[in-house]
DNA sequence: TGATAAGTTGAACGATCACTCAAATATTAT
DNA sequence: ATAATATTTGAGTGATCGTTCAACTTATCA
């Protein structure tokens, strides 16, 4: 063997994941790819397969990475709804610089490709799904720690969070002020934080 | 002359407009544009000059569109809340096989252009603001008509408007459960008449 | 009817697309 | 050192990309 290649492959993926994200499926040549992994195209196929699959482990990564992020910022929330509240307003104090200020790759994916690549779509659909489970597995914590009368909707509300999510990562894609954007976030914010009941 | 040409262009324009909003501007190619066009590349280029310039058109006229529909709406409105409400509503309503159950096509414009086709962008972004605009317009109707308190801040509730159509699209694009998008639409909806004050 | 103009055609262009593979190079085992 | 194996290389593949244009058809007007 030559090449160390746990690490390597791991560096190629992230460098492969943030070109992927930034130009959309499509737009995204094998030259630009090359440049981003410093591989040449021989390399990468014997790595990687072909530019779908590359799409896919990517995808992966992204996925993986997301739902890890927010089970730890739950883990140590001291509530279920001081948790989401904080995940909401975490979008808009990310430093201006940050290559995550933009839309989701799982929502980009989805818009890039559900009537042109059907496997892609499918897949990243189950993503976004599982992620919103753990939203709902959220609010139901909530619920369990009276914070939510027990009666709530909680997929519901996990839907109405996902969309919140969106919505101020679009934002954040557009470039909009960042102090518009504190003021969506804010708002969603609070409407998270309203459904506390007392106890 | 041979052509009709108003009547033939329209029709063109609007086939061009159904395939980019369908696919997006990169997975578009010549071909699929041939196709539903029913025009050689030598007349498309003769009519329209290049696949961009193609795509701008077909932006405005789905902007022209969007603009003129929520107007329509808003002039019949018994009152201006009640006919931002409706508009989100609107959405959920949409027959099953109704062409326009997917993302906004500036939305989707916007996640496929920006980092690959500025000039692309910059209009598109243009556009969403006029239509923010519109949105703030409605909501100063509806403070001026005592609907919404005197400080009622209008450009952000206007943003969160927006925001709340962009998610109910992203659902109807991903062929979610009518029943939940309804329950989603009905959210926000609610969200917006809750603003109402007692006169 | 013939001249002029408008519009259409589709083969062909160079560029780029995703992808391959025989040859060269590097690593490990003997 | 040598053989065996793993990995990288990059020129080259056919296909498709957006685009052009000389030849052709159709419409208008004298």
């Amino acid at each position: 063997m030559s090449r160390p290649t746990q690490y390597q492959r791991d560096t190629a993926l992230e460098a492969a994941m943030q070109v992927f994200w930034q130009k959309g499926y499509h737009a995204t040549s094998l030259k630009d790819l090359e440049a981003a992994l410093e591989m040449k195209p021989g390399s990468i196929y014997a790595a990687f397969s072909n530019k779908e699959n590359l799409y896919l482990l990517s995808l992966d990564r992204y996925f993986d990475r997301s739902l890890t992020r927010f089970q730890a910022l739950m883990d140590d929330a001291p509530s279920a709804l001081t948790g989401l509240a904080d995940h909401l307003r975490g979008f808009a104090k990310m430093p201006p610089q940050d290559h995550a200020r933009q839309v989701c790759m799982l929502t980009k994916t989805l818009v890039d490709t559900t009537n042109t690549d059907p496997e892609i779509a499918a897949r990243t659909k189950a993503y976004l799904e599982r992620i919103r489970e753990a939203f709902t597995a959220a609010f139901e914590r909530a619920k369990a720690e009276g914070e939510l009368p027990p009666d709530a909707d909680c997929a519901r509300l996990a839907r109405r969070f996902q969309a919140s999510i969106s919505a101020i990562r679009f934002e954040l894609h557009l470039g909009t002020d960042p102090e518009d954007i504190t003021a969506l976030a804010e708002d969603f914010a609070r409407e998270i934080e309203a459904l506390r009941q007392d106890t």
